[in-house]
DNA sequence: CATGAATGAGACTTCATTCAT
DNA sequence: TATGAATGAAGTCTCATTCAT
């Protein structure tokens, strides 16, 4: 995740994601976030609007990008299970690459539904519509069990997920490139064959 | 969810539920809690030492619940498909009986790990050691396939039953009785037929 | 200054000297002092209508005592320089009985003129005045100097003695009972001399 | 006490002494100080970490100059005698000039042990030092009598001119150029004669 | 007399946001 | 762009006092 030092918006919502990685959104102050990108904190509100407009820009940055990588393994010609298989695999690797941007998205947005969940919520269903949709036409083909509602059977597939990602974040166990890949397979596995018939 | 008029402490761990659940933990004032209890604003601090350590109860309170209802399903002679359908079954229900006592506790404290995760972070881990173990034993016996690791195994059944909780929480459908039931059966026959030789 | 514990009044005037002496007043809480002495924190307001009025008390009592001391010192046939010894030594011996209730109506009173010592200033000004006439009269017998206003003897010789208690208080230095002779004779003889033809 | 109109800060500080003195510093808010200075509630807080700081900072640039004076007139050819004319002099003259300053420093911190002058407690013995030495110097040279001890000498002297400056201050006595300089001269006289050979 | 639950005004402090420079 | 002084609303918590028992 290298930035170009010159610009300052960038070095602004760079630092945003430490500081709300490190102490989160509602403990920081906006004075934080200036200092962490070594800018007056004025010109914080030169480029955004509001503490929360930062953390928008972050969450729709990332998760448009998501939205991206789901419809494009939906397009594929790929079976239901590698579809699922390169949603996971993206999500994953993008912990990868940069966890605190994730930790960012899951803590802050995802799962605090309370406060920014609401704001996103027609974002954040986006992505479990169109793994429904998957799930969807996987049964239509008869390769899933018709028993399972697209709409739950995308929940558990991505709840999964998030669940390991929160242990990751949280559980500040060293994790290694075997264990992202083992997840992956691990999660698609599973939740697979509970799919499949 | 029955309350003694008397015991003023009671009455504002309850109306405390009602205030977080609506307005969030960050967002609502001390004052709203005694609002909302019908008490002065002080009474608050005669039994509580924060607003924090109101919410620090009702988790507690509840998760030891939980974990004692876990423990349970452990010690009995059943299955591990009917253990982890106790477990399911049991978490369930509570949403069931008290939605919005379950949507603080998911949404301020066991999704909310920045603040108020990491202080029960422990407590919290005690829930997935105690169905890991469920599910080591039912490898040891054969009846789980032992390629996934009992930890993996229990974070995707508890995200997933999470995360069921928490579409219904924030996704305004209504949700009937069979909703329920239904779900628990998904969510165990999903998952452990992911796990199931 | 022994008491008799059953009378619940003076259990409570008690345990406020050593609680405004430790705390000071205005950092204290009415119920520290009801913690010390062993009561419930209404039973303080059965006994005083406020905290103010419980620090008045002991105030009052104190230095309706010192005044009869000093009355008593005049109207003896004593010459000046024994008059102000006697005065001395009743402010040091009061000190050396109970140096808690002396540290509280030196500090919370006599010095902290804003608050309390407003409300007391004409009794405190008592002690100046009964002192000043001593020394006017000193001063019409010849003993004393004239250049010398009385009212400013007096504040000269009572500041004395309250800095040298004050040094007391505060400097944690052990004192012992011949620190104690030898500072009456010290402040009378310095003092004196200054005044004396 | 001029005030540079643009220096915030220190017009926040001058607002301070007059609202010490008015209503004393534990009865006072800050929003008293901020109304006083015609400034904004937080810009207090921009400048100062909390109320007490706004107290120590105005006690410390006053003491440090008096420390300053003190060693100053120690460290000159003069007499014993006119070391302490000197010192009494500007304490005095500091009075004049400023009396409300001298009012919240004499109340706030120096006469109220309890809760400042503990914080404070090195620098206040500090000057009672400077001028034992003065004393201590003096008896070695024989012109003060040796019988005083250094220490009680400085509280006898400082003692009498605080006791003179609380009686100013609180008495409410009209006080003019001449009763300045007399008290100087008094307080001198009477306790140099006290401690002369 | 005695208790301590109940009240609520009020204090300090924080910090998002604005704005003059 | 860039700074950081300035603003002031709002929140948490304290605690003197009251009062029912």
């Amino acid at each position: 995740m290298t930035t170009q030092a010159t610009d300052k918006r960038r070095l602004i919502l760079d630092a945003a994601v430490r500081v709300f990685a490190r102490q989160g959104f509602h403990t920081c102050r906006v004075s934080d976030i200036a200092d962490e990108a070594g800018v007056a904190y004025g010109l914080v509100y030169h480029y955004f609007s509001s503490k929360e407009q930062i953390l928008d820009t972050l969450f729709l940055e990332r998760w448009d990008i998501m939205l991206g990588a789901i419809a494009e393994a939906d397009a594929s010609q790929r079976s239901p299970r590698e579809k699922l298989f390169a949603i996971a695999g993206f999500i994953i690797d993008s912990y990868r690459h940069d966890p605190e941007l994730m930790k960012v998205i899951i803590v802050e947005v995802t799962r605090a539904a309370n406060t920014f969940g609401l704001t996103h919520l027609a974002k954040i269903r986006d992505a479990y519509s169109q793994i429904a949709a998957i799930v969807a036409r996987a049964q239509q083909e008869g390769v899933f069990r018709a028993e399972v509602t697209p709409e739950f059977a995308a929940q558990a597939f991505y709840g999964s997920i998030e669940q390991v990602l929160t242990g990751w974040i949280f559980d500040s166990v060293a994790v290694d490139e075997q264990d992202f890949e083992r997840a992956k397979t691990l999660i698609v596995e599973t939740i697979c064959r509970g799919l499949e018939r």
